[in-house]
DNA sequence: ATAATAACGGAACGATCGTTCCGTTATTAT
DNA sequence: ATAATAACGGAACGATCGTTCCGTTATTAT
């Protein structure tokens, strides 16, 4: 980008500006998090994401690295895009318990709605690819545990609001509600369309609380 | 096989043998179960395969036809034997909730334990390949459908015995116990080796019984 | 011993994989 | 207008993919 030539003890700052993007970087890895999460890490070939993504391989190569990178990138922005509207939702919200019953509502919708069933991304690359490549691994168990905390926070809240049962601890509430909402997704991702089955596992896991 | 020579009116029943099979078909399934069952159906080659199984590229092609045929069978074969252990599980229980609880407690002993952590084939394959091929759809789906039918008619003997609390339907809590299972493995196979995690999760589904 | 043939070992197939390379294009400070 | 250079389009790379082919081997009824 900057090269500075030094002569006769003068220096020139000499800066040469080049050809900018055609595309923005961000949608590019809005529509690479969409193929990868419908058709996987090992699913999705080079060619897919030449198409997809609309920008040549040479483009792709030299903005994102590689393919492996490019997954990885995709994985982070949308842990980061999930934690944060899942966060919003509990600063937002007025009861917990609602705001709870609001986010499975909400995934069970996505779940019947979906045309292409993707489930949700990362379960996806939790199962396919956390145990075979560790920073994959270790973007999945960080989730993990960042969205437990989210629960826990709001479950903490709701009990001390008196609108979440104490009888339960909320750290063993906010794993359980973890467990089931990735239990959801993978139903989802099986292609069950039958919304009496999510109601049914709905009104068990709320007769929790 | 056969082959009938008709010479001057007489038959002759010619039947040749030819060399045996120098493997056991149901053995080299079950290292195709592993595998499969490890690395999933996109990550596992060919060659993968033959290294494991420790057959030829043409035995393996002769006896099981090609590779997603090869996965099926694999599939079919671990799904006949989980709905088969699980229905004698039942079968041999003196009390359904005890039984339903050593399922759990066992998933956890083999999500801790497993050095290579390969969590639940069936739902592994749910999430790499339900949607995209319908033959593993369907099996699938009809695997969810025969171990939620096991679930409900052991919760549905376990509140005629009094042993199951019936303040919730059985079909509802079948769902919701088929639910919280597929959860776990998926924690597994994300990796979590802290058993406070699962038997948190253990203790919030067994308050509803 | 012979004939028939499936099983076997392993080379070879075309197709596709992820990635690199290279000539051209577009951009901007000079 | 020129110089510098990143972005671009697309051909080309070697590697690996799943699958086929073919000559050899082992088996058994005759």
């Amino acid at each position: 980008m900057f090269r500075i030539f030094s002569i006769f003890g003068k220096e020139f700052n000499f800066e040469a500006m080049a050809r900018t993007k055609e595309f923005n970087e961000d949608q590019a890895l809005d529509k690479a998090i969409e193929i990868f999460w419908h058709k996987g890490y090992n699913g999705t070939s080079a060619q897919d994401l030449v198409t997809h993504l609309g920008l040549s391989r040479s483009s792709l190569y030299d903005t994102f690295g590689d393919k492996q990178k490019l997954f990885v990138k995709s994985l982070q922005r949308y842990q980061q895009q999930n934690e944060e509207s899942l966060k919003l939702l509990f600063e937002n919200a007025e009861n917990i318990k609602t705001a709870l019953t609001e986010i499975f509502k909400q995934a069970v919708v996505e779940s019947l709605q979906d045309r292409i069933t993707k489930g949700c991304f990362m379960v996806n690359s939790a199962v396919e690819l956390a145990m075979h490549d560790p920073e994959i691994g270790k973007i999945v168990h960080d989730n993990q545990k960042a969205v437990e905390e989210v629960f826990y926070q709001a479950i903490k809240k709701g009990q001390e609001y008196g609108q979440i049962s104490d009888k339960q601890e909320a750290r063993s509430l906010a794993r359980f509600i973890f467990n089931n909402y990735s239990g959801i997704r993978v139903l989802a991702r099986a292609g069950e369309r039958d919304k009496q089955v999510y109601d049914d596992i709905l009104k068990s896991i709320f007769a929790l609380f």
